[in-house]
DNA sequence: GCGATGAAGTTACCAGTGTCAACAATGTTT
DNA sequence: AAACATTGTTGACACTGGTAACTTCATCGC
């Protein structure tokens, strides 16, 4: 087996294929009912089909949420600012984009952070979900370097800074945190109330 | 509480006997496959007898989760210490009674917050997690009142705390907060973080 | 060139699921 | 007691994930 050919066969590339007809279906439909068949089928192939690229209907989930989270990456250090001149200035961008990419991608940003069938799904993920971990985690360690962070375990207030993003946006997918129903006010708070968290309190703030 | 008789008819009570035993499935079965035939088979009654107490797999997926809500709703209220003397004293219980509601009831408390086909499941729960949510509100509105707490609109506090408890709750579930395996350091930061965002600070601690 | 090889895709099948309709058995009501 | 409504059973349907046996067809050793 070749590392990463994939080049096209008899009919073509199967593989991605049924990858991006997969997660097209996440993007569209919203009722999240993902079945091995249906995107066989729209992907112009017999349901048996893909098993020759998948062992598993859960393998392909797996992939999926792989991509999720790289995916998240890319999002998260596109939003990175490039000098911020204060924690708060870092982090909100940050965490808007983190919470935009879940309501964008709900189907998907559910699949990356389900159980599904014995965790196997979670199993696999650890090292991409700490790639995006590692971006919490070196932001609040240059801050702590820097001084404007309280000095605590860096793993500890990376933990209560990605738990808290991850809640509200779980929050925001299930729709209880529009913003035409809520206004903004909530998330802008949460942000705020995580930043007074980590960061050393200032004087005249 | 007689709210709903369901007195036993020709059989039992069917109705009652259905729920706990899927109630069971939830705590032993680690694994989450949850099928109706299962639940009928091991309350001893045909694939069917479920539909006449329940219109729909759905419905009784949302039954359980009520009845998690209103156990997560008591466990916090029993953690709730009585006279507490700071607010770090009054959330850290009620936080870890959170936490180990969610370790020790993994499947139950993954269902309450799945969306489950079409996030019916959510959809009817509004006022159940209201509740739970409105022992936060509550807390945070006295300390408020007390001046202990940081003058900042309370429904944005209490989704800043609720979803970073959610979120901790979740990596712990799925293993990534085991005490035996990474200590209780980044539990304890977490809360920290979570009360210093809260918390008005203090000028000599 | 040209068969053998084996990967990629197909059809046919299995067990198991959610759900419904028709039927049987039991308790309730008049 | 007879009609009725409730509750449970059986049997079917369409669907799913998954496997095995078959067909195609590009590639490789000769």
């Amino acid at each position: 087996m070749q590392a990463t050919p994939h080049r096209p066969y008899h009919h073509g590339d199967l593989r991605r294929a049924i990858i991006e007809t997969a997660l097209d279906m996440l993007r569209t439909e919203k009722d999240w009912q993902f079945t091995l068949r249906e995107v066989a089928r729209r992907a112009g192939v017999s349901h048996a089909a893909p098993y020759k690229h998948f062992p598993d209907r859960t393998a392909l989930l797996v992939e999926l949420a792989m991509i999720g989270f790289d995916r998240l990456r890319e999002a998260l250090l596109d939003a990175k600012p490039e000098a911020p001149r204060s924690l708060l200035e870092e982090i909100t961008p940050i965490s808007l984009a983190y919470v935009a990419f879940g309501t964008d991608n709900p189907a998907l940003y559910r699949l990356m952070f389900s159980a599904e069938e014995g965790r196997a799904v979670g199993m696999h993920l650890d090292q991409r979900a700490l790639a995006v971990f590692e971006v919490v985690l070196d932001m609040l360690g240059r801050g702590q370097a820097a001084g404007t962070i309280r000095k605590r375990p860096v793993r500890g207030q990376a933990t209560a800074a990605w738990a808290l993003i991850h809640g509200i946006t779980l929050l925001a997918i299930d729709g209880l945190l529009v913003p035409e129903k809520v206004g903004s006010a909530p998330l802008e708070a949460a942000i705020a109330t995580l930043v007074d968290g980590l960061a050393i309190p200032q004087p005249n703030t």
